[in-house]
DNA sequence: TTCCGGAGTC
DNA sequence: GACTCCGGAA
């Protein structure tokens, strides 16, 4: 697909850059293989300043696989609320456990043995190899997909297969023979600050003498998204001496976290409003005051279970619109 | 308000 | 291969 000569000079480039300009990363700057465990769980469908302090909070909690696959999933749950898709703190939790009764305690370095474990699918797996362990193998995440259908000009839509086998066969052509980690990291902070989504900083690349793209800024090529549906949903507000009532998730969204109870629709008006985006929907969530019906669960106010943000803000914005007198009677 | 991002299920 | 899941940054 290309020259040795052309592939060895885009790494020499793309090493000096790195470098100089590569970013200093917790997981980076210490790359041990339960550090990027964790790291590449958190950042899947995550960027990297909103993982962040998840990350040193989970580190001081979950210092090692053995104190993680020990702890309680409420416990892992309540270090994840806010940081959504709550599968993958489920999913790590239960890596732990199966590292923890299968591999020692140590995060396996093959592949295949990554691949077996919870929520580890081909990125993870592969980003795991390359930067835990230093293999060169091809990571193709969001940044990496988009820097190379740039630098080979990628005509297909990057989400069907033909577009996945274009990029999967590009990308191992620039691997380097050692060395996985430096390059995987400067691909993707090079596709983070100057091949960036949008127009792309050409004029600083330090490879736009490799690459082809003739429109970077319309690459790469995606399917349309879909249009956004308007739900509206009504929640119980039951308070009382400074608690809340609460329910688990009834089904596979918020699993493991606490909602406040559904409510039917009222004619009268709500006791707080908020919208939040989720996926493809844009909700209205109404609450009201509701008396608590049996097998509601109380919490206390400064001690609430983990909860999803809507459910979360929704609560704190009831609490501060209601007098302080109602939440005691 | 819009944009962005991987694994699992079916 | 379509569809689900969440929140933060720009």
């Amino acid at each position: 697909m290309i020259d040795e000569k052309i592939r060895s000079g885009f790494h020499k480039a793309l090493g000096a850059w790195f470098q100089a300009a590569g970013r200093s990363l917790p997981w980076r700057d210490d790359p041990s293989p339960y550090r990027v465990l964790v790291s590449e769980f958190m950042l899947q469908q995550t960027t990297v300043a909103a993982v962040l302090p998840y990350f040193a909070r989970w580190m001081r909690s979950f210092p090692d696989v053995a104190t993680l696959a020990a702890a309680s999933e409420e416990s892992v749950l309540k270090h994840w609320e806010g940081l959504g898709y709550y599968s993958r703190a489920r999913n790590l939790h239960k890596a732990a456990k199966a590292i923890a009764a299968n591999f020692q305690n140590k995060i396996p370095a093959e592949l295949s043995q990554l691949r077996s474990l919870p929520g580890i699918g081909p990125y993870t797996a592969a980003a795991i190899t390359a930067f835990a362990f230093d293999q060169p193998v091809s990571v193709l995440d969001a940044n990496i997909a988009r820097v190379i259908a740039r630098l080979f000009d990628c005509r297909h839509d990057i989400t069907t297969a033909a577009g996945r086998r274009f990029l999967e066969q590009a990308a191992t052509a620039l691997l380097p023979a050692s060395g996985g980690r430096q390059h995987t990291s400067a691909l993707m902070d090079l596709g983070a600050t100057i091949c960036r989504s949008g127009p792309p900083e050409c004029s600083l690349c330090p490879v736009q003498k490799f690459c082809r793209a003739a429109d970077p800024a319309s690459l790469p090529i995606k399917p349309a998204k879909k249009p956004i549906t308007h739900l509206v949903e009504w929640c119980a507000l039951a308070t009382k001496r400074r608690h809340v009532f609460l329910i688990p998730s009834p089904g596979p969204r918020w699993k493991g976290l606490w909602l406040l109870p559904p409510a039917e629709p009222s004619d009268t008006e709500p006791t707080a409003t908020l919208t939040y985006a989720i996926t493809r929907y844009r909700v209205t969530l109404h609450l009201r005051p509701t008396t608590p019906v049996g097998d509601w669960s109380p919490f206390p106010l400064d001690n609430l279970p983990p909860m999803p943000t809507p459910h979360r803000n929704a609560l704190a914005l009831a609490l501060a619109l209601t007098k302080p007198r109602a939440l005691i009677e």
